[in-house]
DNA sequence: GCGGTTCTGTACTGAGTTGTCAAGAAGGGC
DNA sequence: GCCCTTCTTGACAACTCAGTACAGAACCGC
């Protein structure tokens, strides 16, 4: 029995989001994100907790949103695993794109992995955003590991080679590539070091 | 004949590099950059051009730190290359130090590459900044290129392999280490993405 | 249609920011 | 030892920022 609120909470995270991954942290004020949400500051203090309590539930969201859609892209049956995998880092070293039917923003650094711009900025100084952004890691690491397992059952991949070492490696090339990306360099040479890689991938030795 | 300068121009860009990598671009203040420099912001406008200017010239003096030791730690006769590359991968996955003979930062954060944190926190609204990021990364390209090669050429690495690529992939992985690095990880398991992209190394066919 | 509760927008405060300016200090040439 | 030039220092004004408080609007149940 009472005024209900007018705005769709996931919306205003998600144009927060945006905000964030464009200007970052301390690059983005509290207007930036009343501008970009189009929410007075009162309801912003009330709905969250200040410009931080935004940031940490956008953290939240963009979270939730990866450990809904890289396995989603990456679990399947044995035999399509190695091209999954592929077409995984094919995209994935050209940003990480705010919902699922947009590209990703035409400004690479913009379209980097939103929890790796909030811990490589803020570093060690926010625990609370570190530790958010290692498990959006930790999800992407356990999806991709998953997918060279099966891509070993399936006699694509050494089955000596460690997959969680080989997931983490191939989640750096694409961490890596969210750095490179901002230096300029096209999508091509990004999409160079993504074939690069999975070229290097460890094959079975007989056959 | 007039007062000469008191402060020495390259300390002043150290201390403000230190801070502007502890704290990202837009995480610093003036002051901070003032306390941390012992310089007044009067001579700060003076000798620089405010914010902007010392964060140029500080990425300008990193740039030519690179330009000196990268190559030194990677050029050399070509029965090592292969032990130099291995050397310079195991240490540049710890961060890069603000001198030759200090360790890097223990925050890894704060040790990242200068001209990576600069260039996704900027992005592409900053060209300045972008291109002189753009720069140290080629400068580090080119020298591991140049010891992919010496490598080659005494048959530790496959000589079908397209050096340039090789070497775009392995600066690729050592910025990505930045990232992981900045989620709280132990030096021991950026060691091991080290060992791993080693690992992977194509290596000559027969024998 | 009325009351009560919650949401919304805006104005305000105090702290922190950048860039400038003027007055004083310091050193070299003569 | 004096003068001129440059550097240095600290203070200043204008502005922006984060967070708060208050007044008004909207909606639900009855």
């Amino acid at each position: 029995m009472a005024r209900p609120r007018s705005f769709d909470r996931e919306h205003v995270l998600h144009a927060a989001e945006r905000q964030f991954r464009a200007s970052g942290y301390n690059g983005t004020s509290v207007d930036d994100i009343s501008a970009a949400t189009g929410l007075g500051r009162g309801s912003l203090y009330a709905a969250f907790d200040g410009k931080h309590g935004v940031l940490l539930e956008a953290m939240g969201g963009y979270f939730a949103r990866l450990g809904q859609f890289a396995p989603k892209a990456l679990a399947g049956p044995d035999e399509g695993a190695l091209d999954r995998l592929h077409g995984y880092l094919l995209r994935a070293v050209h940003g990480v794109p705010l919902a699922a039917d947009v590209p990703p923003a035409p400004d690479r650094a913009a379209a980097a992995c939103f929890a790796a711009k909030m811990a490589l900025e803020l570093g060690a100084s926010d625990p609370e955003v570190e530790r958010l952004a290692n498990d959006c890691f930790s999800v992407l690491v356990t999806a991709v590991a998953e997918c060279v397992r099966a891509a070993q059952r399936n006699g694509d991949i050494d089955p000596d080679a460690d997959p969680d070492d080989l997931a983490y490696l191939l989640l750096t090339i694409i961490r890596g590539t969210d750095v490179v990306g901002a230096y300029g360099h096209s999508p091509a040479r990004l999409t160079s070091i993504a074939e690069s890689a999975f070229a290097l991938l460890p094959r079975p030795r007989h056959r």
